[in-house]
DNA sequence: AATGAATGAGAGTTCATTCAT
DNA sequence: GATGAATGAACTCTCATTCAT
């Protein structure tokens, strides 16, 4: 139905579309680069190739951009993760929290401008939105049944699943944020947080 | 003596020093809630009750007053590490590290502007210095004491370290950046998370 | 076909060209007036009646705006004395000379402002590009005519050019920069200045 | 007497008058050097290796500063004339015109700064002072002698003079102004414009 | 006599945004 | 629907100058 409605739309629709994705685009990676205050509507639209105006026909104001490309970097997060643990339908319980936390490490390195936009990139004057997000609720339903099926110890569902949000958000954030750092071997490193975490809570 | 000497300035030399110190204290906590670009010199000095062109008496220009908040910021997370782990002298290696692990969080969620300068604020322009910092240096050379110990399995010493500081900077930022989510109980969550990762490194 | 074309432009692009002028000949007003220094982008907006973010549309900035009416000055210089001495075509070459440095003074002295650019006014940082101009070197190749044809002294052709340019070059620039001095008869000054120079040249 | 005076003064004086003396030479050079805006009583007063409030307690402000090297400069160009032509005192009248005339574009081509101060450089918001200055006085007599010796032709005596200023006026200025340009050989290039300057004036 | 502290004024420049066309 | 024109507000920073010490 997605399809038959983009075949619907007149030309003009589509055209309308693929600049407002072009808008996105730039921006997503004009904000990453530059920060929020470095990034001036004027400059972007020269990249894009239309007028300044032009944006604003598009986006109330750059906040609304801004925001924008937050909204949608955790869409493409929450979906980029559900891709990546499809494959693991069958695995027990455990090992499917292990492939969780890896996914979430893996998606944010590979798609480090999503992550900047869902956890790390801030804008003046906005309170970032503090309220769980669905990686953390799907995180957090699979620590349930572990801790149901006793796989992992007795303990506060929150507790766990916030202790293993973290070490997965430290490894992607350090990665992320400071790509000059000497790093060890990266997948070494990644699997070692992991299954630190992730070992932290399994019953003994 | 530092105080003799403090006491034999001149009353100029003094207020002077205040000065800087209420520019910097101001500074800090302005840096922290607008970020870089969101402060400017004027609502500074507004705030501090001088004019603006005094900032400039004391600070070359806007970045060299946020650049030595970041370096004042590393002295104080490495001094306040320093005094935090003091009192485990004794300690076997082992539990050295958990102690300097947990220093680290707490030291960072009790002086959060400090973590904030060190590790997580950053200004347009300045790509960040990605040279181990002291505290890392800490925490490698005893994780490297505790594989010569054999207390830690045989490994890469960079790795573990790497691995150790992941899980803790994982749960100090996210404590400090998105203070209104839900958190669990506060405590037994930094336990866990450092347990985790020091015990991802144990011998078993 | 230049009328043609003014005529064919959007009555948007006419009144552009007509701001463009406007700031062009109030910025040649006031850097003469008060130096390069002495004129402010604000100042400057609100004698011509628009907002001194406006002048950054029609250019990159200061500078720019100044080396425009060096450049444009150049260019009246040039095109001005053509065709002063357009109506000396048939005389003979000393004639010329004679025809081509009074031209010189007398254009300067009756557009002070372009003279200024051209040959007076400095602004910081731009060391004066000191090539010959196209005046000096239509009068060069005449003075070679002289030369070649015995009218003038058998002589280095550089250090009779030069010199006649010297002579009309003081005159000019006397009486622009010093325009209260008790000056005596103009014409006739000038009159004589330029007769001193050339026959200085003449083969006696 | 002067001597005496000097003696007489207190070491404290004296040293007053040696760091009055450093201000005057360093603000020359830099003003000649960077321009009237161009040149900033703070730097000023660090080159000179003093406070910037001293200066103060020397010149009312920077105008007055300004306006006193231009006034010691017109007196530096008399003097330095009047010993170049000193030994001149037994020639022919003419002669000592072209004596005069050449110690002029000599001693401003020596002297460039003095040059500049006293023909040149502009200060915003003083229109230059535009009485006849001593040079061009004691120019003025010599030719009036000439005049009345016959030896000149018969004309009036301020045209005469003026012509004569703007000749040298005009190679001093190219010569200083214009460092870079590729001039032929300086000194005959003086020569002729002198030559020529004095000889358009001659009875024939 | 000499200076460090302090500041108001003002510089050039860029910005996000609005609006008539 | 799209754009160039336009602007007021804001920015960082430097300046000449004054004043208490």
């Amino acid at each position: 139905m997605v399809t038959r409605q983009a075949e619907s739309r007149t030309p003009r629709e589509r055209y309308r579309d693929v600049l407002r994705r072009s808008i996105l685009d730039t921006a997503r990676e004009a904000f990453v680069r530059d920060g929020y205050e470095g990034v001036s509507m004027r400059k972007l639209a020269e990249k894009i190739g239309c007028s300044h105006a032009n944006l604003y026909l598009h986006f109330k104001d750059k906040e609304a951009l801004f925001d924008c490309l937050v909204e949608e970097s955790f869409d493409r997060f929450g979906e980029g993760m559900r891709k990546l643990i499809e494959s693991a339908k069958g695995d027990d319980t455990v090992k499917l929290v292990r492939k969780l936390a890896r996914a979430y490490v893996e998606f944010g390195v590979n798609n480090p401008s999503v992550y900047e936009f869902a956890f790390l990139l801030r804008r003046p004057g906005n309170e970032r939105a503090d309220k769980p997000h669905l990686a953390y609720e799907r995180l957090r339903a699979l620590v349930r049944r572990c801790i149901a099926e006793k796989r992992f110890r007795r303990m506060d569902v929150d507790v766990a699943s916030q202790a293993l949000w973290a070490g997965v958000h430290g490894i992607t954030s350090l990665l992320i944020l400071r790509p000059r750092f000497p790093w060890a071997d990266r997948d070494r490193l990644i699997d070692l947080v992991v299954d630190a975490a992730v070992d932290g809570l399994v019953a003994r």
